[in-house]
DNA sequence: CTTTGATTTGAACGTGTGTTCAGATAAATC
DNA sequence: GATTTATCTGAACACACGTTCAAATCAAAG
C-alpha cells in the first residue's frame, strides 16, 4: 500500500472545492464547465471525478458543508436568557458568520433550484431548522411580554432577508467594520420587535 | 406587402418572452436552451430568431422591461409630504408591485451576473434610480427630525432587502392576504426608523 | 386566383457538455 | 532498486448547445 500519506489527494480535493465554489459563485453552476474547474485547479477535467462522483454531488457537497458548519458555529454560541439579549446575540451571529463567507452563502441561495430533489430536500431541512432558532427567540420574547410583534413566522423571514442582504453590499475593506455594521443592524432589530 | 395586421408576429412574440420569463425563473438563465423555449410556445428553435437577436438580449429585454415597469408604476404614485408617509407609501409599493411579478422580480436580481457587462451597467443603473428613491426618503425623514437613522445609505439597503424577502414566502392563496402583510411590514418599517 | 412577403420549418454548422477509461506517471513502501 | 497503487492524462463517447439559412408555408393584398 503505497501513497498513504502526504498523497495529491490532500491538496488537490480542497483545491478542487476551492475553485468550484470560487468559478459556481461568480457564474452559476449551470454556467461553469468541468473543464472550467479543473483549468482553475491545473489538471484535467478527468482527475475531477476522483474527489467527486458528478458535478451535482460537487455543488451538493459544498451548501450540506456550508449548512453544517453553519448550525455547528451556532451551537457552539453562548447560550442567552433574556429573549432581548438572544435576539441581538443571533443578529451578531448572522452578520458575522455570513460576512466571512460570502461565496458559500451566495451558492447556498442562488443555486438551490439546481439541486436534485433529494439533495434539495436535505439543505432545505437544514436551512428551515437554523431560521427556526431566530422564530424560536421571538416566539419566547412574545410570550414573556419584552417583543410586541405580531407573527413571529413573517417577522423572523423579514429579519433573516434583512440580516442576509448586508452580503449584497458588505465589503472587508469598505467604509464600514463589521462591528459598526453590526451595530447598525442590532438598533434596526432591536427597535423592530419593540413595541 | 402581406401580413402587415394581425399577423402571427402579434401572438408569438409576447408568447416567446412569456415562456423565455417562465422558464428562466423556473431553471435559470444558463440551464434553460433556446429549444426549451421554442417547445413552450408549441415552435422551432430557429423561429424565435425571429423576436429577439439572441438568447442573451431576450434575457436582457426580459429585465429592462421589467424595471421600466417598476419605474414608471413608481412614478405614477401620488407624492407624499410628511416623510413617515412617503416611506409608508414606499413600503405598500414596493410589496404590492414585486408580489405581483415573482417570475420577474426573481430574474431581475438572480440573473444579474448573465448579463453582458453593457447590458448589466444598464440595469444596475435602473435598480440604482430605484433603491435612491428611498434613500432620499430617509435622508429627508433624518433633516426633518422624524427619522433617528444613522446611515441613511445602510438602512435603505436593509430596508428593500426585507422588503423583497416577502417574494420568498409569499402566496396569493397563502395564510396571509397582501393587505395584511403590507401592514406588518409597515409597522417594522415604521419602528426601525425611529427614535 | 395570383402575387407578395412575413413567418416557420427542418436540417445543418461548429463547438462545448458531463462522463468514462485504458494507459502513463510518480511517490511511498519494502 | 523493485514493487505497488493512488493519481492524472488524453482521447473518446454520445449528446446538447446557440445560431444560421434555404426552402416550405400561408394569410392578406391586388
Amino acid at each position: 500500500m503505497a501513497r498513504t500519506q502526504g498523497s495529491h489527494s490532500d491538496i488537490t480535493g480542497p483545491r478542487v472545492r476551492e475553485a468550484a465554489l470560487s468559478l459556481f459563485a461568480r457564474h452559476g453552476y449551470a454556467a461553469v464547465s468541468m473543464r472550467q474547474i479543473a483549468g482553475a485547479v491545473g489538471v484535467q477535467a478527468g482527475a475531477l471525478y476522483n474527489y467527486t462522483p458528478d458535478k451535482q454531488t460537487l455543488l451538493y457537497e459544498l451548501m450540506k458543508a456550508h449548512m453544517d458548519e453553519l448550525l455547528a458555529a451556532r451551537a457552539a454560541e453562548p447560550a442567552q436568557g433574556d429573549p432581548m439579549a438572544a435576539l441581538e446575540a443571533f443578529t451578531r451571529f448572522h452578520i458575522r458568520f455570513h460576512a466571512r463567507r460570502p461565496e458559500a452563502v451566495f451558492i447556498s441561495y442562488m443555486e438551490l433550484r439546481n439541486l436534485s430533489p433529494e439533495n434539495f430536500a436535505v439543505i432545505e431541512g437544514l436551512r428551515k431548522t437554523y431560521e427556526t432558532q431566530l422564530q424560536d427567540i421571538l416566539q419566547r420574547g412574545v410570550r414573556e411580554g419584552s417583543f410586541a410583534v405580531t407573527d413571529a413566522r413573517i417577522i423572523s423571514m423579514a429579519l433573516i432577508a434583512m440580516l442576509t442582504g448586508v452580503n449584497t453590499w458588505f465589503r472587508e475593506k469598505g467604509r464600514l467594520s463589521l462591528p459598526e455594521v453590526e451595530e447598525i443592524y442590532c438598533d434596526m432589530v432591536r427597535k423592530a420587535v419593540s413595541a
